[in-house]
Order: structure tokens, then C-alpha cells, then sequence
DNA sequence: CGCGTAGTGTAGCCTACATTACACAAAATT
DNA sequence: AATTTTGTGTAATGTAGGCTACACTACGCG
């Protein structure tokens, strides 16, 4: 099994609760997102993490106690790549691009895509569980991009009358793949363009069409 | 099994059967829409549709059976809308806030975002059911629009180089915003435009950057 | 040491279904 | 009406899995 032997790491020990306690995080996550939050039996959980049901129901209160933590734990860098490529500035155009490029690929790993079906699953049993995500995932994002459209309309750079919509629009354009494969899975692919095809005709159509500076010549 | 159907039925009852049928897979469908699949149990069904569990056994083998006829016998009358407008005929850009008009429309109802919900769920466990629901109600759609597309672009009437990408996007313009609801529940609308704004800015967006005829002045 | 706290492993309680069995009632058929 | 066919109500049956209890162990600290 899992021989702890001499547990010789007595040094660095990281607190050997919190140790557990991401432990049983990770295999937690790892399995929700892989087969879903109502497939996966706790033991199943402990079986992977190591520890024990016990400790399990110690540390987290019960099966929803885990789903909140992982949430709770769980980092979404997406607004914060978003800030550093504000931060870097550049052209409006070639910005809109890199903010493309971060959502389709953030939302084209496995790992989003699971969480998404994840949350799907308990919006219905669990709404405020779903606002937490939706707060600490989804609203960042939208917000740091409405911002930055209404600065380029502001200053001249580009013709965006309402910023909200042009996000929940570009949002739509390179987000809804993902999200399609979430709902049929892998054979969604079929009829779904690459990313980099995504990336290019969706930064060109917004740029044309909001007038967007930088864009080269037409 | 079903007796051979010589017996003349006597009025205009549509089988005794087939009308049990219907009920039993109505109620499923309503149940299986508000609370999610695995939520809702079996007796709760036949509690809503009258009827006994031995009966709703006899028509469908098990549970799973009940939510593939739910499928089977619904009709996802998205394409065929888009069939009508496509006959009607008209100005490009006019059919395009048709099309735009028909899938948020279509994408808005509670039932169909509870029914994403549902096949959200069943998707990992059984992608043979995915499968289906998408050739059913994905697939045609898309193949229409991009046949439309092709055809504008073929005749000169836009210039849309690769169809599917365009309706790909299309959809992301359109379709997400019903996705985020399945997703996150009512509280997303926060963010979201209403349906009215959608449909004109993304028509606008296309006609402008795919040269569809029929814009108005810009 | 030797005690106490925390962690482990496991067995079992308990509930919620899916699924089946069965005895009975209502139609349909003759 | 008698018989056959079909549908109903309800009560098993079996199982999965959340959760709890508990006896046991490892280890830190005096």
C-alpha cells in the first residue's frame, strides 16, 4: 500500500493536517472533475488521497463541506492573466487579441471544462454555490475586460457604446466552445474551429466592427 | 409483445397506450428539466403522470430507457424554424436577425436550458446519449446556417470564406448567453443583455464584418 | 517511559432509490 | 357472464453510498 515507512520529513513539514487536508483536496477535485460530483463515492476519495473517511469528515463536514472548499481553495487565474496583460499594455488591438488567447485557452483545459459540468450539476440543488463561483470566477473577468473597452471607447481608441455588451459578446465568441464541450463532450469538436482560427477571426471581426486602434490594414 | 393492432379502436381515442406513454414522459421530462436527472426518482413520476411503476417499467425498460424516449420523442423544432425562414426567403442581413431571432429565442425557454443541464449530466456517463442529442439538435442547425452562408458567399451576396467558423461564431454570439444560464442559474442575467440587444448587435457585427447584404446605412 | 491527541481502518447504521414481484381491478375480447 | 389481457397499488428486494462509532495506532511532549 502506501508504505509511509520512518516518515523522515520531520523538517519541513508543511503542518501535517494541511498536508492531508490538500491531499484529500486534490484527489477530490481530480475525481469530480473527471466523473462528476454525484459518481464519485467519498471512499473512493480517501482511497485515492490516502487518510482516512474519518479524517475526511474532520476536516471538511460532509461531501458539500469538500465540494465548498475545493471552490474555496481552488485559484482562478484567469482575471489575474488578464491584469498582467493590462498592466503590459500595448496596442488596443493586439490586447484584445491576448485577452482572446488567455479565455480560449483557460477554457480549453480539461480541468475548466470538468468544473464546469460540476457546478452545472449543482446549480440547480445549490444556487448559492453557484453564485460563489460565479463571483469569484466568472464576474472578475467580465469586469477587468468591460473596463478596459470603456477606456479605449473613452479615449478615443475604439467605438464601444456599451462596454457590457461587447463583453458578454466576446465572451460568446471565444468562451462558447468550451462550453459546448462541456455539454456533448469530445464530439463536439466535429463542427468547432481550432483555437488559433478562434483567436484570429474573432479579434478581427471586433476590431473591425468596434473599430478597434491597431488593426492592420483592411 | 404489443398485440398485433387489428382491433378497430372504437372513437378517437389515440391507444390507450400511447396516451399513458405520453404522460409518463411528459411528467419525466418536466421533472427531469426542474430538478436534474438524478435528482428525481421514479415514483415521483409516476406520481405526476398517474399511472404505476410496474407500467412505466413495461414501456421503458429502466430509467435510462425513459430519458433516451424523452429524447427520441422530443422535437427540437430549432432547424425546422430555419428551414421556414430559409424558404421564406429575403434579404440577407433581414434572414440573419431571423436566424439570430429564432436560436436565442429557442435557447431562452427554461426547458431548453434545463434540458443542456440534463445532457450536461449524462454526458460523462453515457456519451452515446450526448451523441445523440447532438446529431438531433445541434448538427442540423448548424448544417442549415452554413449552407446559408455558403450560398450568400457563393452568389456574391457576402463574403464569408469558411462557413462553419462563421457559424460557429454565430452560435457563441447567440447561444451563450442560454449556456451561462444553465451554468450559473437566473443569477447570470446580471451580466447578460437582454435578448432584444443581443439579436441587433450581433446581426450588426456580422453584416458589417461579413459583408451581408442588406445592412442598412452605415 | 506513559499519557493524550490526532489519525487510521473498518464495520455497520440508515436512507434513498432502482428494480421486481404479486395480488387485485378494470377493460377488452369472446 | 366468463375469460383473457392489461393496468394499478403496494409491498418486497437489493444495493449504493453518506455518515457515524469505535477500537486501534503513531507520535509528540512531559
Amino acid at each position: 500500500m502506501r508504505g509511509s515507512t520512518t516518515s523522515s520529513e520531520k523538517k519541513d513539514e508543511p503542518d501535517r493536517r494541511e498536508r492531508r487536508r490538500l491531499a484529500m483536496l486534490n484527489a477530490a477535485r481530480e475525481l469530480f472533475v473527471e466523473r462528476g460530483y454525484d459518481a464519485v463515492s467519498l471512499s473512493e476519495i480517501v482511497k485515492r488521497s490516502g487518510g482516512s473517511l474519518a479524517t475526511l469528515y474532520e476536516l471538511f463536514e460532509n461531501k458539500a463541506g469538500l465540494l465548498g472548499a475545493i471552490v474555496a481553495n481552488k485559484r482562478f487565474g484567469t482575471h489575474e492573466q488578464i491584469d498582467a496583460l493590462i498592466a503590459r499594455g500595448g496596442v488596443p488591438a493586439e490586447m484584445l487579441k491576448g485577452v482572446a488567447e488567455i479565455l480560449i485557452e483557460n477554457f480549453s483545459e480539461p480541468e475548466t471544462v470538468g468544473m464546469i459540468r460540476v457546478v452545472m450539476g449543482e446549480t440547480l440543488r445549490d444556487p448559492g454555490f453557484a453564485e460563489a463561483i460565479f463571483k469569484a470566477s466568472h464576474v472578475p473577468s467580465v469586469e477587468r475586460i468591460a473596463e478596459l473597452f470603456a477606456d479605449w471607447n473613452a479615449s478615443g481608441r475604439a467605438v464601444i457604446p456599451d462596454p457590457m455588451l461587447a463583453v458578454h459578446l466576446f465572451f460568446g465568441l471565444t468562451v462558447h466552445r468550451a462550453q459546448n464541450r462541456a455539454i456533448f463532450g469530445e464530439l463536439a469538436d466535429a463542427t468547432q474551429p481550432p483555437p488559433e482560427r478562434l483567436v484570429a477571426e474573432a479579434t478581427a471581426l471586433f476590431t473591425s466592427f468596434y473599430k478597434i486602434e491597431g488593426a492592420e490594414t483592411t
